[in-house]
DNA sequence: TTGTAAGCGTTATCAT
DNA sequence: ATGATAACGCTTACAA
């Protein structure tokens, strides 16, 4: 910066307001300068920048890069945070980098506010990572949230795959956990309150799951060891359902006509024209934006009193779920 | 840091010595110092530690998070920088943010290297930036390469696969393009001379695609128009692939007993128990390794001739391709 | 409109 | 084994 403003005869105070844009140098000056650096290929340093300015304009993503949820989601967070004026830091999960891990990196790039894609550590460490930086907690329920939390609400959003089903006639309803965390549990809640409300408790059946496509080979099988077959079978995210499909098909039972099958995510899976399942939409977009407004809101408003947006997940009907086989 | 070095009684050096684990210090003063910043709950200052140290220990990854081949390779390039000493800084591909936008980010971090997954700017730009960065060119062929190129020979990957298929009988073998980038380009050039090898020159049948879906499918429908149909398709990638495979199901034919299907890639979606595609595998894993030791061996050796690694890439045979029918 | 000088939180050099 | 002090490259009052 020193030689840009030698070479240009002017001083760094010069050179660093023209950089940033202020107003203050003369048109004249500003072209010269510009020119200067050009020559000399120089760029400013954003350390230093940053350093002096004692802030950051850095947001910190927690993810599980392999999720094709969170890639979607992190690419919206992306371009919505370049809007706001910050930039993102991608806090990968990896086997070897915990979450702990991950959110200390985070914290040495010195991220002013993070967003946490799907944390599974218990709230009372949300809570005291919260009191050093703004925690946005996307997709998952918090008990009694200190931190900002985004999500789809995965109650409702199970609640209306039953409604579907049951509005085409379905009665014999069977579940496919996706195991004991947080998003999975509220996703079983959400079936089981929906089959309380239609008067279905009787019919009510669980089967354990992981959500991976294993499980759902495992559920196949299980449900066509039941002396009563359900009509229908309602998995806990695509993946499950896909590994559910697969099976039945080998086993001869057509989908929809005598098995209806659902899946949650709207992924990129569902949306084969091969695979073309049911399932919920969680409005990556619109989540992106509410957590990046969260945190944004925070940093350049203070705001200070905690915010819950829970987004209406939206049903996406495709060919694997139809009337119940009469 | 005035404060944890006052509060203990000591000189700033004496912290900075003590958290950077140097030799030095004693047991009894690093205890103490280590006390009172636990206590402060104080962290070292990153950009501070790398202005002074004009060194960033950053590598640059620019990447298209969606494609899950690349998250794949992100995952395994975090994971074996952080092995070697480097923290990686993903720029990610968006509709807003082009190959030199992100580009300039990475730069603006000050990345001591940068790894470009699938770059398709100019080879010219390339050099450019490799004469201000070590640049790590992934996945794409590079004629004249001046900068460091890691990939899997698409040529060879793609010869393998028809090689395959022409064990397996096969003659009439079709191939569905991925359009005219570098890679699907590659590609179309290993089926061309590994056709030409077997001597199945007339049998040679390109149509264009794009590596979606909705190129596999439709691909399907020319193939069915042809007057003499193949008794094989090998597609560019995975995703075509399974367009192709869901496109021939509705029309009825049953793979692979009237036709083999391929795709290339080897991602999660060929490994489906649905789809169990044929396919061939990047090697992901050895890919990132090679990468990111390019980058730390020009950083912290002082390699300065290019180098270009190139795997052997893997088929994997699974339940679409098999015998021509009689 | 332009320049001066004092930080920002580290590391490194040289003393002690 | 410890401490003073000068960078590092920038921003920002404040002064000219």
């Amino acid at each position: 910066m020193q030689d840009v403003a030698d070479r240009a005869g002017v001083s760094k105070a010069l050179v660093s307001m023209i950089f940033r844009g202020v107003q203050g140098p003369s048109a004249a000056t500003r072209e010269r300068v510009m020119d200067v650096a050009a020559e000399l290929d120089y760029r400013p340093n954003r350390s230093a920048a940053l350093l002096a300015l004692r802030r950051t304009h850095l947001l910190g993503v927690m993810t599980n890069i392999r999720n094709t949820f969170h890639a979607e989601m992190v690419e919206h967070l992306v371009e919505h945070a370049s809007e706001r004026g910050y930039e993102v830091v991608l806090g990968a999960l990896t086997p070897t980098h915990g979450e702990e891990a991950v959110m200390n990196t985070l914290l040495d790039f010195r991220c002013e506010a993070v967003v946490l894609l799907g944390p599974e550590v218990e709230s009372e460490l949300l809570s005291l990572w919260n009191a050093r930086v703004p925690i946005v907690s996307v997709g998952r329920r918090l008990a009694r949230p200190d931190v900002d939390v985004v999500r789809a609400g995965d109650l409702r959003g199970m609640s209306s795959v039953v409604d579907h089903l049951v509005g085409l006639g379905h009665k014999r309803i069977t579940h496919v956990t996706g195991g004991s965390n947080p998003i999975a549990v509220d996703r079983r809640s959400g079936y089981v309150r929906a089959m309380h409300r239609h008067g279905l408790d009787a019919h009510v059946d669980i089967i354990e799951g992981d959500f991976t496509e294993a499980s759902g080979v495992a559920a196949a099988a299980t449900v066509m060891r039941r002396a009563t077959r359900p009509t229908a079978v309602v998995a806990s995210n695509d993946r499950s359902a896909v590994g559910l499909l697969d099976a039945l098909q080998r086993s001869g039972i057509a989908v929809p006509e005598q098995m209806s099958v659902t899946g949650y995510d709207d992924s990129v899976l569902a949306q084969l024209a091969h695979v073309d399942l049911t399932s919920v939409s969680q409005e990556a977009r619109e989540q992106a934006v509410s957590a990046v407004d969260a945190a944004v809101d925070r940093l350049d408003n203070g705001r200070t009193e905690p915010r819950s947006v829970v987004l209406r997940p939206r049903l996406v009907v495709r060919s694997t779920s139809g009337p119940v086989p009469s």
